[in-house]
DNA sequence: TAGGCGTAGCAAACCGATTTGCTTCCCTCC
DNA sequence: GGAGGGAAGCAAATCGGTTTGCTACGCCTA
């Protein structure tokens, strides 16, 4: 039987000091007028007793946690490390701080989360959904708490979201390469099924088709976002009699492994194919050749994404629902 | 002033129900016998109205939050997600969640992190200290909640340590240079004047010794754990008329700098220097050479953790302190 | 001298759950 | 018929704070 011994409360700083809980609360507050001298009683005793607030207590009281939830698909992929850090400094100078949860995309996990956060009763919850719609997501949720949605579009469903505008990078590469004389793209994205996640068949679509070029079917492969599933697809793809003559990939991970099924058939990057990531992670840079790629603003999502419920936690459920859409801007390196 | 509508409580689902919340809570967590008709009464009322206890008052009750802190240098800095990774999911089939910290190495941060996770009432704190030594986070943490330190010792402080072996990776190192001929071993480590932290150089000049090697004091650098630190420590060392043959650094970062360093004073690697790492992150098996360098079981550790703290949460604190170690080992790839 | 006001402090209610002690009812057994 | 015991439920205390209403007192002013 565990005997953790109690930490020091009001009540016992109260009566060290010779006065009710209430005086030790105001003084604290400053709510309340309490005499310099008695304040100086009740500082003394919080000193010898070292004693700190019960946040837990003060949470259900106050009913707000000072907390935040993140739910991302997976930490320890090399994109949302930027993401949750910049969260994390945005909400630290408030005094907030968070939770990580990872979904890994799955349906089931992304609604456990949702609802033991909210049970948890944090103060807004930052999602990217890749298995759950954004309504069904704010369903879960209840109207009450702050719901920051990020990467998939939320439409008119009552959240926030922070969107980045993947169109213009894509673009920006789909021109780079049509400048090189290369008109025919392949495509390497998500999961087939999802109806939500980052970079979709559908950006990609949008942006060959307002470069005026056409996309191709057989030349959309699905796969997971890592190397191996990059790896894979690119595989296929190179082993098609018409393979493109340059393949986007819906993130760096994938594009990586593109790059080397590309070795792996003998293939030159960028000379028989080029290949263009999305993200620019770390990675992006040091590979060889390094990646020509789309700048995904990590940070500034992370960041955009924290101020969001901060302001939604003070302007309340009735303010309009803010859509905040950040560039993003290809950065030409050598593989394409 | 925003209006948070009610989340629905055991009040008003007892109400619904004609019972009392006692009733309620008795059929929910099965302490007490309720009646086959009474609980259909209450599971309806629970569902109508999407009942989900407040977990902020079970915690003041229970005194248990079922949340563990995760305090570490820097979730961005690459070898760290896979940790966290770890030590949520282990946590996560428990039903805790975490909190994530991060420190920057920073006395201050380092301080104000652990009162607030304490104040917070985290059942658990997983610390990696870089400023702080073991004693002061014991100190601050206070007796009472379960501490696991990581990456650095704690020696007699009343704390559980998870740890990694490191002499083990870089002596396999050593001798693996040995082998090649190579008697001439600089050091890429932290900070100077880091009392705790990562690989730091006595454990260098501990491999070294065990090797029957020796090492040379104008051949120890210290640096930031970046990749510009290490570039900017290797040029230092390469510079050098008695340039070192081989440069070991503290982690992958480090020495990818130290790569590039090379590449820019016009030297050749493996041939002109070698360079070995530390860690072993995803990118170091895709930098050109691949990087030779010392696993760091990243999953191993938050893995054991995680385990430790659930552990000593359920034995109370007067088990006896567990150190747990892990085994690091050398990957040898093209650098070195 | 009475009225008004500001200061300082305490008691009690409250947040939303759990747990303990008690009562009531009913059945069984001697 | 009374004792004993189990089942079912409620009231009240508790966790550790914050907030509100109230009182007592001293001072100022009309």
């Amino acid at each position: 039987m565990p005997q953790r011994r109690a930490r020091s409360s009001i009540q016992s700083v109260a009566a060290a000091a010779g006065v009710s809980p209430t005086t030790v609360s105001h003084a604290l507050s400053g709510k309340r007028a309490v005499s310099a001298e008695t304040r100086e009683r009740i500082l003394k005793a919080i000193e010898e007793q070292n004693y700190r607030p019960n946040m837990v207590a003060q949470s259900l009281r106050s009913q707000r946690t000072r907390s935040v939830a993140l739910l991302l698909v997976d930490i320890a992929n090399p994109y949302y490390p930027a993401v949750a850090r910049a969260v994390h400094d945005a909400l630290q100078a408030e005094g907030y701080v968070s939770f990580i949860g990872n979904t890994d995309g799955d349906a089931d996990t992304e609604r456990r989360l949702l609802t033991e956060m909210v049970a948890r009763g944090v103060d807004g919850l930052v999602m990217q959904p890749m298995a759950l719609s954004a309504a069904e997501v704010r369903e879960l949720v209840g109207p009450a708490t702050p719901l920051v949605i990020t990467t998939t579009e939320a439409g008119d469903v009552p959240a926030d979201s922070v969107l980045t505008d993947d169109v213009i990078g894509l673009g920006e590469a789909v021109d780079h390469l049509l400048q090189k004389g290369i008109h025919e793209f392949g495509f390497i994205g998500g999961l087939e099924g999802a109806s939500a996640g980052p970079l979709r068949v559908d950006v990609f679509e949008a942006a060959i088709a307002a470069a005026g070029a056409q996309a191709r079917d057989p030349w959309i492969e699905h796969a997971p976002f890592t190397r191996e599933g990059g790896a894979a697809a690119a595989a296929r793809l190179l082993a098609r009699a018409d393979r493109p003559r340059a393949i986007l990939c819906a993130n760096d991970l994938i594009a990586i492994g593109a790059m080397q099924a590309a070795h792996g058939a003998g293939l030159l990057v960028p000379e028989d194919v080029a290949i263009v990531g999305f993200d620019d992670i770390d990675t992006a840079s040091l590979v060889t050749p390094p990646l020509t790629t789309v700048i995904n603003p990590a940070s500034a999502v992370g960041e955009a994404c924290a101020r969001t419920i901060l302001w939604r936690v003070d302007s309340g459920p009735e303010a309009p629902y803010r859509r905040i859409v950040l560039p993003t801007r290809l950065v030409v390196r050598e593989s394409a």
